[in-house]
RNA sequence: GAAGGUGUAGCUCAGUUGGUUAGAGCGCUAGAUUGUGGUUCUUGAGGUCGUGGGUUCGAUCCCCAUCACUUUCCCCA
């Protein structure tokens, strides 16, 4: 009998017990935070309709979509010159299902199928994976979280705000003080676009100049040059590098460079209210900036959008977001407008981890492991062990009889920080040994006193 | 889709300019210590050197192919 080798797909993890703590650490504190300002929870199955999700993230985006293979005989009543002509389209008629991409397109569905039910405005929440058939790199998953929150169906800026305020208290309890929340309007960008006289052109222009922090003004020049771009209309965009000063002082210059642009002007207001809003909430502004060059992949933003960087660490955002003016529309239910934010657990875990960050997980863990020498002490532990429980006190009873030795390996290995033992003087005096594995020492508690010394915790 | 790197013990890695018996640290087993873990000392187990083929008297090493993992670019969280 040959054994096989179990392996994971690449890109998926095992979680372990103290990653798991980990995780729970950031999960809860997301959760928490989303639930404070009055986000409920939904979850959404973990396939979709392959035809829900197909065309809503561009043509790569579509590549990336895991698709779920028919069931049963998935080659019959199949149109076998398809499968020369072109695999794009076999894969519609053998796969009808596929796994979610991310949580936005779903939460559309699901207001979409709801919408008689839902009290608008809705304001969601949802932590579960997404999959993308990708190429797992460093930070990158074939199977991630998202922890997503989301408000539909008004306009109101107080949700930006709102969402702001979200971010700087998640930060604030996961003790990273050194970040900024970088803010950008994508009708700003339009308004550059068409200042520059690129008018609709904008979303070539938004590819390129968010890697300006990687490639340079000169790397940016240069992929928009091959993207179609005149040198004079490249030479006009040169003042938007150049910027300088705090988020008032590049606005005032921003206006004089757009002009009298009506779109790009309306997202200089929008922008100007969330800070007073922000002002009149008595907000912390410092991590906040205004990011000309910040534009966000996907394409349904039309508003105000967000990225979050954690700063002196090497890793991209941790978080980001915006406003979404029409994303139902595909689904028939136009005019819901929508803003949302998507915190990244994995990374989070990685920049917590490199800063040490996370706390100690020893009170998550069983607090006292009773061990014996023998069958009557495993008795007395059988009769100790639901009291301790009934006192709130997280303890074990090791199972199997062995030498004590190996009971004590078991306990320090776990981190268990307590062991109880009971032995022959023990039983007889009705006590049990309490010792602390920390510090080494030793005394002994009637089950009274154990239960008060420990159930405070 | 493009370009690199790495596959040797459970883990992290040495090593052999091709030679008989492949090593270390950590971990694991057992003991020193029959009522005590972590520390210390001693002991033992554990390998088709990723897989298939080629060259050779002989390959873990050289050559070819293949698979797996990994990094960068593109794209994304």
């Amino acid at each position: 009998m040959s054994s096989q080798k179990p392996s994971i797909p690449r890109g998926t993890r095992d979680f372990g017990p103290e990653k798991m703590i980990k995780r729970n650490f950031i999960l809860n504190t997301i959760q928490t935070v989303f639930k404070k300002f009055g986000f409920l929870q939904i979850e959404t199955p973990s396939m979709e309709q392959l035809s829900v999700l197909s065309g809503k993230y561009g043509e790569e985006g579509d590549q990336l979509i895991f698709k779920i293979l028919n069931s049963g005989n998935y080659l019959e009543n199949i149109n076998t010159d398809f499968i020369i002509e072109n695999h794009k389209k076999l894969t519609p008629q053998i796969a009808e299902k596929a796994l979610r991409y991310d949580l936005t397109v779903p939460f559309a569905r699901f207001v979409v199928m709801n919408k008689n039910e839902i009290t608008f405005p809705f304001k969601r929440y949802q932590i579960q994976p997404v999959w993308r058939a990708d190429k797992p790199q460093k930070g990158r998953y074939r199977e991630f979280y998202q922890c997503d929150a989301d408000v539909v169906g008004t306009n109101s800026l107080l949700c930006e705000t709102e969402i702001i305020s979200m971010i700087t208290e998640v930060f604030q309890k996961l003790n990273i003080n050194d970040y900024t929340i970088k803010i950008n309007h994508r009708k700003i960008l339009q308004g550059i676009a068409s200042a520059i006289g690129k008018d609709g052109q904008e979303s070539s222009l938004c590819v390129a100049i968010d890697k300006l922090d990687k490639i340079g003004i000169q790397g940016v020049s240069k992929e928009l040059l091959e993207k179609g771009y005149t040198d004079s209309e490249i030479e006009k965009l040169l003042p938007i590098f150049n910027l300088k000063g705090n988020t008032l002082e590049i606005i005032e210059q921003l206006k004089i460079f757009l002009d009298e642009n009506p779109i790009g002007n309306k997202g200089i207001e929008e922008i100007l209210s969330i800070l007073d809003i922000l002002e009149s909430m008595n907000a912390n502004f410092q991590n906040i900036t205004l990011d000309l060059s910040l534009a966000r992949g996907l394409s349904y933003y039309t508003g105000t959008i967000f990225e979050v960087k954690v700063n002196n660490i090497q890793m991209g955002s941790v978080s980001g977001g915006g406003r979404y003016d029409n994303l139902t529309e595909i689904f028939g239910l136009p005019n819901i407008s929508g803003v949302g934010i998507s915190f990244g657990v994995d990374r989070l875990y990685d920049v917590l981890e490199e800063l040490q960050l996370f706390p100690s997980s020893s009170e998550q863990n069983t607090q006292i492991l009773i061990t014996y020498f023998d069958q009557e002490g495993f008795r007395y532990g059988l009769n100790i062990l639901p009291q301790l429980r009934a006192a709130n006190i997280s303890s074990e009873l090791y199972p199997d009889s062995s030498k004590i030795k190996k009971q004590f390996e078991y306990a320090d290995k776990k981190k268990i920080p307590y062991v109880a033992i009971i032995g022959e003087e023990e039983m007889i005096e009705n006590k049990i040994s309490i010792k602390n594995m920390l510090t080494g020492t030793q005394e002994r508690y009637t089950l009274q006193e154990l239960i008060l010394n420990f159930s405070r915790n």
